[in-house]
DNA sequence: AATATGATAGTCT
DNA sequence: GACTATCATATTG
């Protein structure tokens, strides 16, 4: 078989089915890398997400094609990097939150210094930062061939929900996901253990 | 440990 | 002029 990477077809379905299958996955920007454990969903419904009101400025990204990244900097500092989801047109993406670092860790620590492993890509920044995600990333799509890649999942994952971090509308919608007792998230889940 | 605050820039009211 | 899908540092207990 060719290249295993995941493409336009697996982001194209819902976006709350999309999240709950990257977990577990691994997320890899020029061989730097890992396992996703935590992310957010977020659509076009949503009073919280970018994509809430229709397609304007730094938001277009969400309505194009699925399986593209969508980048933006949150508080004037840092890089987030979503994937969009859904069909084109409909304003959904993926915020992914936390890695569990696997490949590229030499230079995962070349970039942000010396930090315990578990707080590496704890944290949309940190993981930003450490794969090299920059605003020219954004709207750039998935491919084998290209320098951003998630690839499936090994095994099957148990999840975990909970209330997103740092938003203020929409707050009680559990669209946070993790992998239940990884020890790379970025926050622990409420409930859960 | 928990809580407070500054950095810093684009978007919205 | 206020708010933000955050993080690091400083303060206090």
């Amino acid at each position: 078989m060719s290249e295993p990477a995941l493409g336009e077809e697996f982001f194209a379905r819902p976006v709350g089915v999309v999240a709950r299958d990257l977990l577990g996955c691994t997320l890899e920007h020029e061989g730097v890398g890992g396992v996703i454990v935590e992310v957010e969903r977020y659509q076009e419904d949503d009073p919280a997400s970018h994509s809430y009101g229709g397609p304007r400025g730094r938001n277009t990204v969400m309505f194009g094609p699925p399986g593209r990244a969508y980048v933006y900097r949150s508080y004037g500092v840092h890089w987030c990097l979503n994937l969009v989801c859904g069909p084109a047109g409909t304003g959904a993406a993926v915020l992914l939150r936390a890695l569990e670092p696997r490949t590229g860790l030499e230079r995962m620590r070349a970039r942000r210094g010396p930090v315990a492993d578990r707080l590496l890509c704890a944290g949309p920044d940190r993981l930003a930062q450490d794969l090299g995600v920059d605003a020219p990333l954004n709207g750039v799509a998935l491919s084998a061939g290209g320098p951003l890649r998630v690839l499936p999942a090994a095994a099957p994952v148990r999840v975990v929900r909970g209330p997103r971090i740092g938003i203020s509308r929409a707050a009680d919608r559990p669209w946070r996901l993790g992998i239940a007792g990884s020890a790379y998230l970025s926050r622990p889940f409420p409930r859960a253990a």
